[in-house]
DNA sequence: GTGAAAGCGCTAACAG
DNA sequence: CTGTTAGCGCTTTCAC
């Protein structure tokens, strides 16, 4: 497709120089009805379409906003990502879309292309924004961009969920239903923040309640292996009542996992997961979770990027606790006396009641069929 | 970020013509140590990086291909996608991503932006790849492309999935479970030539197999209206003991809403999905359905436009029965005696046994709870 | 109202 | 080995 017209080929197939087709092909400036008339035609004869790439060239200014996430297969980033390019779309904007699969190392190199395609503004998600290459670079030639999902480093504005916040939120339902000792499940946990932030968040408000600190359960995937990571995991710390898993898709994985394992959630074991995505609500039972609003995060970064790129001011972060909510869910239950298999009654255990014997015991049971 | 260094920039720095910095940076022709290192040192010096919008002007190639599809929020498409994109930058590839969220209108927009922004090649899912405007330009121009998940037309290829005999598929595991009437529940019905081939699929090997027609129940979201519209829907047919959802989210909701509805799945009612999305096995009863493989799908579009692009020989798509497999679920079970409330029992009823009143009476008892 | 020409950053052909 | 130059497609002065 080498051979798609040129503006020259128009001008010279309407006769008039290139400057008058460009006129009346933008609608800037002055032209004859005849002229018009003419280039128009050529035009539409030639099927001409303007080359973004020579305008690109001269205005320095190529409409195209990079965009780096970890893994469009995170529902969590797909809509993101689509609330962002929603954004750009409306404003004439393309999207230049690059997926890390969480490598740090991809990152910087993302970072360079989008550079190198002299986009106007850069979206990302990185790993670590307290220490990112690409976010270095970025700021030295000094590219409009915003952050999304990373804890905003100091002095910066990042549309992301409190994640400290919100795993705190975790640990507030886990004591209200009177869970005292709790796991936290991650996945990715040393290559994201965010997984970081959440277990920081949720440790520090166990200790404040009062519970026991939460016990780390770190996986590679969310595969089959989970059920034989999980069944050990649960045997080494069988004083374990509830789980907080860092997203929802590993905590939907976590409950078929105690499912094979013949462990009843939320009868034996809480699962509360983080995200809110979509099938948390389909299934039984349904998923108590930390409910964030990507798309919306997403838009909004979109719409700092845009601001910063046309000088306009910024629109506002939403306010810190207003970037979640916690959804109540049939995976999360009170630790009562029907959960006890030792027929001890309990009307309302303090927090930091001991019920572990009996959790433990309980499933113990399971185990052993 | 317009004072970034241009090429001249370092020549001048370095004390030499820009072909010689070219050369140099770029590592193509002959350049003295003494310059080379002068050069290296000049660039390093500006932090200097190419501007692909030069080159591409240049060379009228933009190392960058367009991907349009419906929504990302799909986590088929999504997959797709990433699929496509570990593929194009493997090859040092960009993509641009495009998502028209299921209007035809905004394809047509998007394939001319691409070809504004003059990418190398276009992967596109299009609403009805039989009649489409966009795909029609992106011929006419000659663009390097390939369609994915459309049913190819005429002496084209395409990755797809073989819609409609995985759609017969369906209704022969429905029929093995000797259900006999079936209904169909399609979302986009109209704006997507899949849910028809799907739906054509099915009626066509539910009519050979002796089965009743399949009603057919097309909604607009997946959200709650879906629990009213499947409540007449099936107060309507109260024949029905299975439903092929024309997609996996679909079947998840439509479970959803049959359990508010106090209809047992798969008791009551089996239903099946399309797709085989990961939470499909996570759930309880786990989805019957039709696993695809949307990521290797997405991997061979994407490799299929680099050999238009080089040349070379294209890869070959998958057999039209290797694109998919029906993978049993709890969701779908054997419609027997004790699936009714009648006593009758038929141990082996044949496939065409109107087992519709015993069926009918059953969900009948749970909506007038 | 119109056109010639410069120049955006880069590469490649051609002289030196 | 190295520098000059033309030109990729476009917009934009600036004369006419």
């Amino acid at each position: 497709m080498g051979q798609a017209a040129t503006i020259k080929d128009v001008a010279q197939r309407a006769g008039c120089g290139v400057a008058t087709a460009s006129r009346v092909l933008n609608d800037t400036g002055p032209a004859s009805a005849e002229m018009r008339k003419r280039v128009m035609a050529a035009a539409d004869a030639l099927d001409f379409q303007f080359s973004d790439v020579g305008r690109s060239l001269q205005s320095s200014t190529t409409r195209t906003i990079g965009c780096i996430v970890p893994s469009i297969e995170n529902p969590v980033y797909a809509d993101a990502v689509q609330g962002a390019q929603a954004v750009f779309l409306n404003a004439g904007y393309q999207m230049l879309l690059i997926c890390t699969n969480y490598s740090v190392e991809s990152e910087i190199h993302a970072v360079r292309t989008l550079i190198a395609k002299q986009v106007d503004g850069i979206l990302l998600t990185v790993g670590d924004a307290q220490n990112s290459e690409g976010l270095d670079l970025i700021r030295r030639r000094q590219v409009p961009h915003s952050l999304l999902f990373n804890a905003a480093p100091a002095g910066q504005r990042s549309w992301s969920v409190d994640d400290h916040a919100a795993a705190a939120a975790v640990a507030d339902a886990f004591a209200e239903n009177n869970h005292a000792h709790t796991g936290f499940l991650a996945l990715n946990f040393l290559s994201s923040d965010r997984a970081r932030h959440r277990y920081e968040g949720f440790a520090e408000r166990c200790a404040e309640r009062g519970m026991a600190p939460p016990a780390l359960l770190e996986v590679d995937d969310d595969g089959l292996d989970l059920t034989a990571r999980l069944q050990d995991f649960l045997a080494a710390h069988p004083e374990l009542t509830g789980i907080f898993a860092s997203n929802d898709f590993l905590a939907l994985a976590a409950i078929r996992s105690a499912r094979r394992l013949f462990i009843d959630v939320p009868g034996d074991l809480s699962i509360v997961g983080f995200d809110g995505i979509k099938v948390g609500q389909m299934v039984e039972p349904s998923l108590a979770t930390i409910v964030t609003t990507p798309r919306v995060l997403g838009a909004g970064a979109g719409e700092t990027v845009l601001s910063m790129i046309d000088g306009s001011a910024p629109p506002d972060v939403p306010q810190k606790d207003q970037t979640f909510s916690f959804r109540a869910g049939g995976s999360l239950a009170p630790l009562t006396a029907e959960s006890k298999d030792d027929g001890k009654v309990a009307a309302f255990p303090s927090p930091d009641d001991p019920t572990r014997k009996t959790a433990k015991s309980n499933r113990r049971d399971q185990h052993e069929i």
